[in-house]
DNA sequence: ATATAATATATGATATATCAAATCGTCAAT
DNA sequence: ATTGACGATTTGATATATCATATATTATAT
């Protein structure tokens, strides 16, 4: 069980008579948004198989924007959709997750170095409060918590390098990842060195220097990343019991 | 008109008689394909408007997987959804195509660099054959065929990466510069230093040395955009009468 | 002749009916 | 108890009908 995942299904017959703020915005781009927030928690597990009737009734929307949804996310490769009637959470193997991450420390690293030219004093406040908020779940064992806070961390200073198109490349990245981090943690926390790299990142962009940063975000990626490129190749090869539902 | 665009209707009812060899894949797969292609040859301007209906009725299909492949190319920011009621094809500014160029230096620098050291002579043979027939295109001033001689130079490299996640992604950065070159031929020809850069990429490539083959592929990038980046900063200005039908 | 209102048409958005294939379940045969 | 065949059910794929809004067209008034 893991699809709460309702929005209010406003029937579109009628015409609403609030929502006045946000543009109104068609149901597929909805629901899609829906599925994607989702996913990136990681109230989805790789493997998981989505059903369109079924996700239809719980959001209370027809099959239409249902499949326009699930098929953006397949040709993003979040989804994998299988030879026949099967629309799943793809599973990364080890060896597309270390491609993956590679790719990850030229466009973050890229990011994070035009950050530190133009990242403002606030924006940098907020970082502090980012990782605070990281380390205490990580110390509370609430790894939920832990994976949002990373996430609005690094994204807070990827957003500041100004740049729309390299933004969306990492954030797909890190949504196909999303369902690989919350089913690995706890098991496989990720292994510091003496000094947090975030800590790292912050002096560099204090100090408004593009390499510091950039070296510091890569480090972090690298450490993050060692301890669940072991449990994937447990995984592949039949090792780990992780993976249900096929 | 720039649709010829048909695929065999194939009516689904009936169960078709041929068709041994390719997997029958489904009718949303084949109508993103047959407009990927399209777009990649530049067959269709920036701007150019899809209209759901007309493209069911030119492909021999009903609207639903018409719609739902436009979406995906939606998110893929190929084509652009604007508010209300239509599909178009995206336009680039300036600072969007220099930002995608920004990123190509990245991911194609190390697709080449990874090249170096995996590609087969087989394949450098090849290369050449692609080359010379884009001298040849560009001597005659046949643009189209010039572009895609270029994309299979290129091309060729990548794949021999061997890394399928990276291969995509530079693909469709290309996809989403396809309408642009074309449309931007024969008023943006590339400039080259004396030498062309392919021949520098293919020494490189023979000698396996990843430095130098990276260095190449993107001092080819920068040199064949240049000329564009003007044109596409006097069209963001109203000054270049190019990008039709609003 | 121009501008504005009224009407018609076109178009994307959504829901739904139908189909074929895959999956599941049941039951009989060994 | 295991296996296999056959029917029922599920599920994705496709086509189509309907709706609301945007766009185009026509008509009317000044």
């Amino acid at each position: 069980m893991e699809t709460p995942l309702i929005s209010r299904p406003t029937d579109y017959h009628q015409p609403e008579a609030d929502m006045a703020s946000v543009a109104r915005d068609n149901l597929t781009a909805r629901v899609y948004q829906e599925l994607r927030q989702a996913l990136m928690e990681g109230r989805f597990r790789p493997g998981h198989r989505f059903k369109i009737r079924q996700l239809a009734q719980s959001m209370g929307v027809s099959e239409t924007p249902i499949r326009e949804a699930l098929m953006q996310l397949v040709r993003e490769r979040v989804l994998d959709m299988r030879a026949a009637r099967s629309i799943a959470v793809a599973r990364l193997t080890s060896a597309q997750y270390q491609e993956l991450r590679a790719i990850r420390l030229l466009l973050e690293g890229f990011a994070a170095e035009q950050a530190a030219t133009r990242i403002t004093d606030s924006a940098i406040a907020e970082l502090r409060l980012h990782h605070r908020a990281l380390a205490d779940a990580e110390r509370d064992g609430e790894w939920r918590k832990a994976v949002e806070a990373n996430w609005h961390f690094h994204n807070t200073i990827y957003r500041a390098a100004g740049l729309p198109e390299l933004l969306g490349m990492i954030e797909t990245i890190w949504l196909r990842n999303g369902p690989l981090l919350n089913i690995l943690y706890p098991r496989a926390v990720p292994t510091y060195s003496e000094r947090h790299q975030h800590l790292n990142v912050i002096d560099g962009l204090v100090a408004r220097d593009p390499v510091a940063v950039k070296r510091a975000i890569q480090a972090d990626l690298m450490e993050g990343g060692a301890k669940l490129i072991e449990l994937l190749d447990e995984i592949d090869q039949g090792k780990a019991p992780l993976y249900p539902e096929g």
